[in-house]
RNA sequence: GCCCCCAUCGUCCAGCGGCCUAGGACGUCGGCCUUUCAAGCCGGUAACACGGGUUCGAAUCCCGUUGGGGGCGCCA
């Protein structure tokens, strides 16, 4: 039988990194061992669920290279893979359960429920619905008729016991008395989670549920759905969560976690995958910078941590910088000058992101993100650089600045222009005023830039132009 | 309160009874290189939560304590 997995996000948010995490690893498992992924929309809560969020979760996925063999979008046998589509179904089952004695319409009120969790409380036991109240027959028919239907619960057989073997906890034990009657067709005749992604889980034969700590507690309720309908539960994995830099389950609390977010941030979706892969998995050896077809080949569940890892950005900065340096140099100044483009408010032309592919090697050296980068080529494009100022008075406030520009703007006026033409002429130069290199670049590196932080400066001017680069060191010296 | 999970450097990961005076990566600190900033290279820093067992021998196995996390909804 072939593997089947499955993500089931909730649309009622941006898939934010946990989940691009869990999504990961299920696309990781799965294609090493070869089966099908299913992608479902996990929209019982109506109210909630947002077409905004439906594709943005999309959208997040197909970045960072995340495929899929059945599900939204995509199609396959089973319709929509949307859970909104299916109620009747799950209406059906829960039906099902009542007619076989496993569910039961209940009359517990809040105030019913309340009251054995004080009393559990009280007593030092485990708060749980063992359904007193549940209704007979003929009071629910009432209900019914009058137009109020009561809610349908699960029956939990106590006392009785749950065990599974978790694909990365091992063996975890769950005493009915531990786990209580559970609502799976609310009053509104809409089913609850627990009740539509386990009846989905056995219509779409998925083989391995593969997801969050956060629902370990409720596995037991799950496979004992799964039993009543008649089927071989399927084989679990439990990942531990990510928490923020406080040691809490990562939230929107702890800044944006949105996987878009990291994405309009300038990170690669090679290193944002890279990074979410490593956090909780290792290929075994001391490799760190693994490619996809590599954590594929060498992916397995039962090297998954099981500990919680605290997502902390800093390495993936540092991989980000690796994945960008790794870029082809027309990939690089095709997607950097994108991004200037936008800064710029227009198109960059052919020979423009010529001279973005020329400098590429040099600029991608020191680059972390993209957008880091940006503003640092800017000035490639622009006809009067705008002066940072803390650079300007930095730079410029040292005496020999106005003698380099000077003499660098008549050193350039007339040099062969190339690298070593115009190093070898500024390099004269400086000798000739008796300058240290870093006393009599700096004001240049500004007056040519903006900044006093550029790619190389000889590089830099030879990619400006002579006329350009004669003209800003005038325009310098005249501001001085 | 009840149930469940987890426990190695600041962070992520390696270690699955002897190869561990605990390894790698990021970070950090120092140095080299250097026209800025980076990158690169070299070096340093830093951890087995605690207490009992088991064993000839425990980071590794068992129990307990402590700590952290998750769950306990007609949310998912």
């Amino acid at each position: 039988m072939s593997v089947r997995v499955r993500f089931a996000p909730s649309p009622t948010g941006y898939l934010h990194v946990g989940g691009g995490r869990t999504a990961l690893y299920n696309w990781l498992f799965v294609r090493h061992h070869g089966g099908e992924f299913i992608l479902r929309s996990d929209d019982t809560d109506v109210e909630r669920s947002t077409d905004e969020f439906r594709a943005d979760i999309l959208d997040s996925l197909r970045w960072l290279g995340i495929d899929w063999d059945e599900g939204v979008e995509v199609g396959g046998p089973q319709g929509t893979y949307r859970q909104s589509d299916r109620f009747e179904r799950y209406a059906e089952v829960a039906a099902g359960f009542v007619a076989a004695g496993v569910g039961y319409y209940d009359g517990a009120t809040a105030e019913d429920l309340q009251a054995i969790r004080d009393e559990a409380t009280a007593s030092g036991s485990s708060p749980v619905y063992d359904g007193r109240h549940r209704l007979s027959v003929a009071e629910a028919q009432e209900r019914i008729a009058a137009g109020s239907p009561p809610p349908i619960r699960f029956g939990i057989s106590r006392p009785g016991t749950t065990r599974f073997d978790d694909a990365v906890r091992g063996e975890v034990v769950f005493e009915h008395a531990n786990v209580d009657d559970f609502v799976i067709l609310r009053s509104d005749g809409s089913p609850t989670y627990h009740l539509a992604s386990t009846v989905d889980d056995v219509d779409y034969a998925v083989t391995h549920v593969v997801r969050g700590e956060d629902i370990l507690s409720s596995t037991p309720k799950h496979i004992l759905i799964t039993e009543a309908m008649g089927v071989e539960p399927p084989i679990y994995a439990h990942l531990s969560l990510l928490h923020g830099p406080d040691g809490k389950k990562l939230s929107k609390r702890h800044g944006d976690t949105a996987i878009r977010a990291y994405r309009d941030a300038g990170f690669l979706p090679e290193a944002v995958v890279n990074f979410l892969a490593i956090l909780g998995w290792s290929p075994g050896d001391d490799e760190e910078i693994v490619s996809l077809d590599e954590m594929v080949q060498r992916f397995e569940l039962s090297a998954v941590s099981k500990n919680p890892a605290v997502f902390d950005t800093t390495k993936l900065e540092w991989m980000n910088g690796m994945y960008i340096r790794e870029m082809g140099a027309e990939d690089f100044a095709s997607q950097l000058g994108a991004l200037v483009g936008t800064d710029l408010g227009r198109e960059l032309s052919a020979g423009e992101i010529q001279a973005l592919v020329d400098l590429a090697p040099l600029v991608q050296e020191r680059a972390k993100l993209l957008t880091e980068v940006a503003p640092q080529v800017r000035f490639l494009f622009v006809d009067e650089v705008e002066y940072d100022e803390a650079s300007w008075s930095k730079a410029m406030k040292a005496p020999a600045a106005a003698t380099a520009l000077r003499g660098a703007a008549v050193a350039m006026a007339d040099v062969e222009w190339t690298h070593d033409g115009v190093e070898a002429a500024l390099r004269a130069m400086l000798d000739e005023l008796g300058l240290s290199a870093s006393k009599g670049l700096q004001p240049l590196r500004v007056a040519l830039t903006g900044s006093s932080v550029s790619p190389p400066l000889f590089e830099s001017i030879v990619a400006v132009g002579r006329e350009s680069t004669v003209a800003r060191f005038e325009a310098a010296l005249a501001r001085l």
